[in-house]
DNA sequence: CAAAAAGTTGTCCAAACGGTCAGGTATTTA
DNA sequence: TAAATACCTGACCGTTTGGACAACTTTTTG
């Protein structure tokens, strides 16, 4: 595992004064310690950032979530920009997913509905990570204009093209590639994202296992059915 | 029309305390300048809220926005917090739609194509009010608990009701009533929220009307079929 | 085991910001 | 037309906050 994948995509001009992976004197030095209070850090930051934006999120408010002072964290990162964007690089890595490994010889319906499913685990068990991105993007998306403009676009672009080579072997009917993955992307962080909203709707304080099921089947069901293929879950 | 319609459902605890479509004695004073300066202020607001949430939104910055001197806000709105929620309001009013007007008696395809069409036409005029909406609800909806634990779940319990009631008359197949209102939700609000994403996956810098209408297209087709309709679009 | 490097933290400060207020000007009212 | 009311705004202030820094402790290294 690299130490820091995504960091060149953020933002070109202006790179990172001072990376959290590396010691001060340049040299990788995994210590737990170190280990330990930056994953606490991030993962703070993560949630401090959703609840109350990056202007909203104090230093200070996120150093007590993680239990340190906050002169600690501007020891492990430099300013708070640097941090934010240190969670946003995390963050990308969860977009790559099992459905990146899609090939036209594959089955539509088996693709699709594995994505669909990953799409709607992922949003149940990291929430926070989803609901980050999408208050990046509504706002403009400052620090991940390049990313979207050039690996995101790419991803779209070639997952949209496996799509095609589908409808053109007859494995499925016509349809927009883009919009279908637009259509799976929304409806499926809509469960992480809304989730105050849904929740409210549902009546419940919390997701339990059988809501996330009952998502995920109706999605894959209706989303494929949607695009004209026969569900998985269709009694032959 | 009502002068403050939804003040009520957002913070009851403690009330606004300075309505700025009364005048400082009370008496409502529909002057043109004072109308004028109104609009311009909730349209800035609303537009860097957005770009730059809640904290970090300024109230200069929302002036220059407008167009008017700092103090000229505090004239109008006693804090930030009655600015916000003033522009919160607003917004909620654009839920009402005419999916509200949906009975047992009318044919579920019309109904939801009708639906989904409409959503997307506002996710393409008012971006922004969707986006707000958004940030809003990802945040934990601090502002719009209330609201959502009432009105709008009541709004979701009556069309879920509705659409039961086509099933039930064999209108349409079986399906769960609340995740297809989410599924539409999510999918057309999709090109509001993450206007920015879908713009640099598309390679545009703005919407057009034919994106629109290829967007409304394919979501009323693919959801219709999705749930067991004949799209509107299918040919007898 | 000593020196160097890494890690820790209390304290301080300048900038930004929300909000107040006094002293205006414009508009309406009688 | 004069008094009252609505409207406007520059200047000011207390608070919050990001960030710097020096002094300190712990860990690693040779």
């Amino acid at each position: 595992m690299k130490s820091s994948p995504n960091n060149h995509i953020l933002i070109p001009p202006e790179p990172v004064d001072f990376d959290p992976t590396t010691t001060p004197t340049g040299t990788y030095k995994a210590g737990k310690k170190r280990d330990d209070n930056l994953a606490r850090i991030l993962d703070a930051a993560e949630e401090i950032f959703v609840a109350r934006g990056f202007k909203g999120a104090s230093i200070q408010s996120i150093a007590d979530a993680a239990g340190l002072p906050k002169a600690n964290i501007h020891y492990y990162y430099k300013n708070k920009t640097t941090l934010y964007q240190s969670v946003l690089s995390k963050l990308i890595n969860l977009w790559n997913t099992q459905f990146n490994e899609i090939k036209a010889e594959d089955d539509p319906a088996t693709a699709l509905d594995g994505f669909i499913r990953e799409k709607v685990r992922i949003s149940f068990t990291h929430p926070n990570t989803s609901k980050l991105f999408a208050m990046e993007v509504i706002s403009g998306a400052p620090n991940l204009q390049v990313y979207m403009r050039t690996d995101l676009r790419r991803w779209v672009k070639d997952r949209a093209h496996v799509i095609q080579s589908w409808i053109e072997q007859d494995k499925m009917p016509a349809t927009d590639p883009v919009q279908l993955i637009f259509l799976i992307w929304s409806s499926t962080q809509h469960y992480a994202d809304f989730e105050t909203q849904v929740l409210s709707i549902m009546n419940k304080s919390r997701y339990d296992a059988r809501t996330q099921k009952k998502a995920a089947d109706f999605l894959s069901d209706t989303i494929l059915r949607g695009c004209g293929l026969r569900p998985l879950s269709a009694k032959t």
